[in-house]
DNA sequence: ATGGTAGACCTTCTA
């Protein structure tokens, strides 16, 4: 079962794109991030006549998350829990039904930039909400994927330049240690597991050149319950296609479950 | 060198 995460950088403007994608890596199983449209906006028809289940999470302007699903969803939840003044639509969570059931949690979580504003705050407290509920799904013991744009940059050897992320919120220490809490919560870093390569990006900026130098850095990711890990075929992330037409600054990380 | 680009949307915010 291949389980996708991608920042597509607004859905609509990116369908072609996104479309043309799926059609080459038809995933099982995709979390999208930063839809940027309400729900009634997002273009469910097209992802059902390439066969999705479609729940999404939208919101005007800005964020918005979705999954999609070859087999039915199941106990949708949108929204992460902890917070009821939280507007912001970042989190999706379903169980993908089938003889093996898996639940997979999309997340867009908080950029944070500047340091030392309200936004860094936003970030660490939605990071700490994230590993509370991380903690409760964890005791289910379940296969549990929790896949998405986490904005964290977790070492040095995931960034080209880690002197020009210094003073970034993706990198700041904080950021990374609480990264770090929620992999000793048991949960196991795909990529890595499964690869590793160091300097290996999911995302390079649209600015200054950063594809063509390859000054990229690599803040998507997925995260495994033990469960899952021990299904864990490969994790691979689909480089070329921040260099088609129109590409999204983030480009898809992909999952194999032996499912 | 404090730039540069992209998207939503209405003048600037977010990334």
């Amino acid at each position: 079962m291949k389980i996708a995460t991608w920042n597509v950088n607004s859905v609509n403007a990116r369908l072609e794109t996104v479309l043309k994608w799926f059609q080459e890596a038809s995933p099982d199983v995709a979390c999208l991030q930063e839809i940027k449209c309400v729900d009634e906006k997002f273009p469910t028809e097209a992802f059902e006549s390439l066969g999705y289940n479609v729940a999404v999470h939208g919101q005007k302007t800005y964020n918005g998350v979705a999954l999609l699903s070859k087999s039915p969803l199941e106990d949708v939840r949108k929204g992460l829990p902890g917070d009821d003044s939280d507007e912001q639509a970042r989190y999706i969570e379903a169980v993908i039904s089938g003889p093996r059931p898996v639940r997979v949690a999309g997340i867009y979580l908080p950029n944070g930039n500047p340091v030392g504003t309200d936004k860094f705050a936003y970030k660490l407290a939605w990071m700490q909400r994230l590993n509370d509920h991380a903690k409760g799904l964890l005791a289910l013991e379940e296969p549990l994927v929790v896949a998405g744009d986490y904005n964290v940059i977790p070492e040095a050897s995931d960034c080209e330049n880690p002197a020009a992320w210094a003073d970034d919120a993706l990198f700041q220490p904080q950021s990374r240690a609480a990264f770090r809490a929620l992999k000793w919560l048991g949960l196991t870093d795909a990529f890595l597991q499964a690869d590793g390569a160091p300097h290996s990006y999911t995302f390079w900026d649209y600015q200054a050149g950063a594809w063509q130098r390859n000054n990229g850095i690599r803040i998507d990711h997925a995260l495994l319950s033990p469960q899952a890990a021990d299904l864990l075929r490969g994790c691979e992330i689909h480089r070329d296609v921040r260099g088609w037409d129109k590409p999204s600054d983030h480009v898809p990380l992909v999952v194999d479950l032996d499912i």
